[in-house]
RNA sequence: GGACAGGUGGGUGAGCGGUUAAAGCCAACAGACUGUAAAUCUGUCCCUCCUUGCGAGGUACGAAGGUUCGAAUCCUUCCCUGUCCA
């Protein structure tokens, strides 16, 4: 397994576009990689997606990107270290794209450790309270560190519900932000190997999000996020938000929905034109006993399934639902075996991968709306 | 046979005269989880009833008696368990 360096700056093709909707299939051409979009991107906050391996990630369940946290990765190793040892593809040995999130998450769930100032958020490590302060530029350079593919520009992701005043302000201060980190980047990263994405804020008003978005473009990034969803809303609301500013951003560049969804909510986001995805539920909610399947949600615990000798979804081709009864997998969540967590997240995630491959296929063949009426009669809410 | 130490709700284990239907932990049961402070967290967990409430009854701390206004807590006898000595 080698670990080729950068080689080329992000670039992305749009491959088919369902005509009725607006979703797409495209390519995301990285240093790591071709990512084929719309793609879900398995979360790996410090670096490993928990319970898995990179190998059954990569050789099982074919993931293309996933994720990592620029504020856990810089507590613990510390961004230095890791680029002493050849950056972050090579500390986990995963070949593939991988994208960081920049830490403006947790200046949302981190709420009391935190303190954001014009020049940046003052944290205080929830490891052991040491103070450290991230800036637009600092973030910037840590993911450099790291040789992330796709680096997320420090934003700050507020809480819901927000009063306008303050969610105008916060907005500002991350589009300046976004301003200050750009301008740095591109002084520093003069090859462009590691792209940067700017975040969209503006809480739930879709005129801050016009607004953040307006002056966000004129950076002319490859590539843009929504953020500042998923933190308490509605679902409903966030739907409404991601298509609102969804509907603000380039054609030719991926769109970026962050911390969502569902696995019913996949092909609404997708139908706006959202190319790329991200979520904890799958790999956390499988560590908790709550299991996607194309019938609804299994909650493995529950004692119905003490003896019950049927895979876990049967129209699932992953391996746990290839290998083990219900019977076993609640078996080894009763008894806090390691092995649960790694089999349930194994098909969750495969759950995830496989509903995105599906959904890509229709745009591909031109069957997206049909695709979404049966998916959505086929798979009863999670919830 | 003798000497100690004990017997508490599914399990452990506090309580050692009243605010105790009885802490905590575990198990069991149910729920939550959305750019991961999460292999985490929350709730229920003796029975019955209803006007679902810091509600009303009823049972309950090995058994049976007793002391007391009041006992899981004190006394008596019995039963059982463990350790040690014969």
């Amino acid at each position: 397994m080698s670990f080729p360096g950068p080689q080329s700056a992000l670039r992305f093709e749009i491959e088919a576009t369902c005509p009725e909707t607006g979703a797409r299939a495209g390519l995301l051409h990285t240093a790591h990689g071709t990512i084929e979009t719309p793609v879900f991107m398995p979360v790996g906050t410090q670096g490993t997606v928990k319970g898995l391996t990179p190998r059954a990630l990569l050789e099982d369940l074919d993931a293309r990107i996933i994720l990592a946290n620029t504020y856990h990765l810089f507590l613990r190793p510390g961004h230095e270290r890791i680029e002493r040892l050849g950056g972050l593809h090579s500390f986990m040995a995963w070949p593939r794209a991988i994208l960081t999130d920049s830490g403006g998450f947790q200046v949302f769930s981190l709420d009391a450790l935190r303190k954001v100032t014009e020049e940046g958020v003052l944290f205080h490590s929830h490891l052991n309270g040491d103070r450290h302060f991230f800036t637009p530029e600092s973030t910037v350079d840590v993911q450099l560190a790291f040789g992330s593919d796709i680096m997320m520009m420090l934003d700050e992701c507020l809480a819901w519900p927000a009063p306008y005043e303050a969610a105008e302000a916060s907005m500002r201060r991350t589009v300046r932000w976004a301003q200050a980190g750009y301008q740095h980047y591109l002084k520093r990263e003069k090859g462009l190997y590691c792209a940067l994405f700017p975040i969209v804020q503006g809480s739930m008003f879709p005129d801050l999000r016009r607004a953040c978005t307006d002056q966000l473009l004129e950076l002319d990034a490859p590539g843009y996020a929504i953020g500042g969803l998923s933190v308490g809303e509605p679902r409903a609301l966030s739907q409404e938000i991601a298509a609102a500013t969804a509907a603000l951003l380039p054609e030719d560049r991926p769109r970026y929905v962050m911390g969502v969804g569902m696995p019913e909510e996949l092909p609404r986001y997708v139908a706006q034109g959202v190319d790329m995805m991200d979520c904890v539920l799958p790999s956390r909610n499988a560590r908790n006993g709550y299991l996607f399947t194309s019938m609804g949600k299994v909650v493995i615990k529950q004692a119905r399934y003490m003896e019950d000798e049927s895979p876990l979804d049967p129209t699932c081709a992953c391996y746990t639902c290839r290998t083990f009864t219900k019977a076993y997998l609640r078996h080894l969540f009763q008894a806090g075996e390691i092995l649960f967590s790694v089999l349930a997240t194994w098909h969750n995630i495969h759950h995830y991968l496989d509903i995105m491959r599906r959904m890509r296929h229709s745009i591909v063949i031109g069957q997206f709306p049909a695709f979404v009426k049966s998916f959505q009669s086929d798979s009863p809410v999670s919830d």
